[in-house]
DNA sequence: GTGACATTGTGAAAACGTTCACAAGGTCCC
DNA sequence: GGGACCTTGTGAACGTTTTCACAATGTCAC
């Protein structure tokens, strides 16, 4: 038989129980964001037409530990192959659907100040699995925003173009006062993830996932380990 | 006596044994990171002329455990009151001089993008015990960014500047393929403190502390909670 | 084919972080 | 000044995450 075993052709074990998406027991919080690692270096290894990677490589590269690594993977289904490693492309696609990244995910950004605006202009996110077309503003200074002419909305329109745009992820780089009220209007739109940029934490409903970037406080936890 | 007792005015326990900021015995990531949180919420509550605060209104507040509110500031001393709670003013004066963001530490960004541009334009950073004046590029296309006129430099003074200067903490927003060679050339000259929003790990000397701030992981890992 | 080799997947152990629960100790009203 | 009340600081319990270590399993060269 050319190539290695792929693990999910046909089935392997008797009684396939392994959960899949559906189904899933309690994945923590970290193994989720190291996938998402894992697929970035697995991305860069197929450019290099690298075709198998094993735990211990992958672990280096991202500074892991090489059980972690498989530990990790385990929790989705068997995609290794013993005295082999893990078939890049194979996994990366697994990978992807895991994340849910394989399929667009509508994103608004709101508040197109400074940095609402560096986010806009990054082509980054476009070519990873989401489509970042929508801006909301207080006040609208420019139609569109960047190289991809992402057009920016008046705030009031905010529910409407929401619902109509099927909008899943909302991106927060408002004001500090006006966190808070945005992120109920979005949540009462039907946004069920919010990645907030805006140094406060904000309530929503237990459905709604919030993930904050703070850049305060990565700053200031630096400071202290300058002695 | 008028007012909270002072837990620090005078010593209150036999052996003052509290290890203070030298001596620390191995403080987790985390705490540090949640004593930036306090700080700042101690911030807000004082402008707000609160003048006292308890452990469990303050893990309110940050949506946290009040046992771990204390646990952590316990780390550092014996800050709080019995059934008084915590003096405001005072502990967030401590909190910054544990932070080390009592003083300025200048900072540097290198990669004057898109990104980069946005970093330099929030004043935030420079209120908060951060002088960040120092900008590099490997191609200098505005002399100075931003309503504080940072200026901008070009890359290959970049030894000469960030040893001038004193430069402690660098902010790196280059493309991907620069960020391990800029960062052996700041290690070099002395920098042992690293933001980076590259998305790629850097390797440094174990003295360099480097902090990630990675979006599209941000990103990625709340498309996994979409359903 | 066969056997030496490589690497997975995973229980068990260790490390780490969070929460509980309560004695100790200050507050503050009468 | 006294006593009811509050809130701290912290051991111990608990839960989670990481690392270790190795049997199981597939590879691959000959
Ligand atoms: N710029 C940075 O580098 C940086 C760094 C860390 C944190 N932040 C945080 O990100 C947020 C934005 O920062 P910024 O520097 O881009 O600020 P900014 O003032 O440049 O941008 C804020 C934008 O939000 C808009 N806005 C205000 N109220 C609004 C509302 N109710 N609805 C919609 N839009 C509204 C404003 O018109 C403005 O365009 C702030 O909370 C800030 O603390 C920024
Ligand atoms: N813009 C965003 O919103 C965003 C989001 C996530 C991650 N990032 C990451 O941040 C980094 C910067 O992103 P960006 O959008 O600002 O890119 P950008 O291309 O706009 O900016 C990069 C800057 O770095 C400069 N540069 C290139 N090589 C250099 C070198 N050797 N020394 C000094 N400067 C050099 C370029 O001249 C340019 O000004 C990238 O690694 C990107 O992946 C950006």
């Amino acid at each position: 038989m050319p190539g290695p075993k792929n693990p999910n052709s046909e089935d392997s074990t008797p009684e396939s129980e392994h959960q899949e998406l559906s189904g899933d027991r309690k994945i923590p919080a970290a193994v989720i964001k190291r996938l998402s690692l894992y697929t970035r270096a697995l991305q860069n290894l197929e450019r290099n037409k690298v075709e198998k990677v094993s735990s211990t490589e992958l672990a280096k590269e991202l500074g892991l530990n090489s059980a972690q690594v498989r530990k990790d993977l385990a929790y989705f289904g068997q995609f290794g192959v013993p005295g082999f490693g893990y078939p890049v492309g194979e996994l990366r696609k697994k990978l992807k659907h895991i994340l849910g990244t394989d399929r667009k995910i509508n994103v608004a950004l709101i508040g197109v100040g400074h940095l609402g605006k560096a986010l806009l202009s990054y082509g980054g996110f476009n070519r990873q699995g989401f489509r970042m077309r929508w801006a909301f503003d207080i006040e609208v200074r420019d139609k569109t925003i960047g190289a991809e002419k992402v057009p920016v909305y008046n705030i009031s329109e905010l529910e409407q173009v929401v619902r109509r745009e099927n909008i899943e992820l909302v991106i927060l780089t408002v004001p500090a006062e006006a966190a808070q009220g945005i992120a109920d209007r979005v949540v009462g739109a039907g946004v069920s993830a919010i990645l907030n940029f805006v140094p406060k934490r904000i309530q929503t409903p237990p459905h709604v996932k919030v993930h904050y970037v703070d850049l305060a406080i990565e700053m200031e936890s630096l400071s202290f380990y300058l002695r």
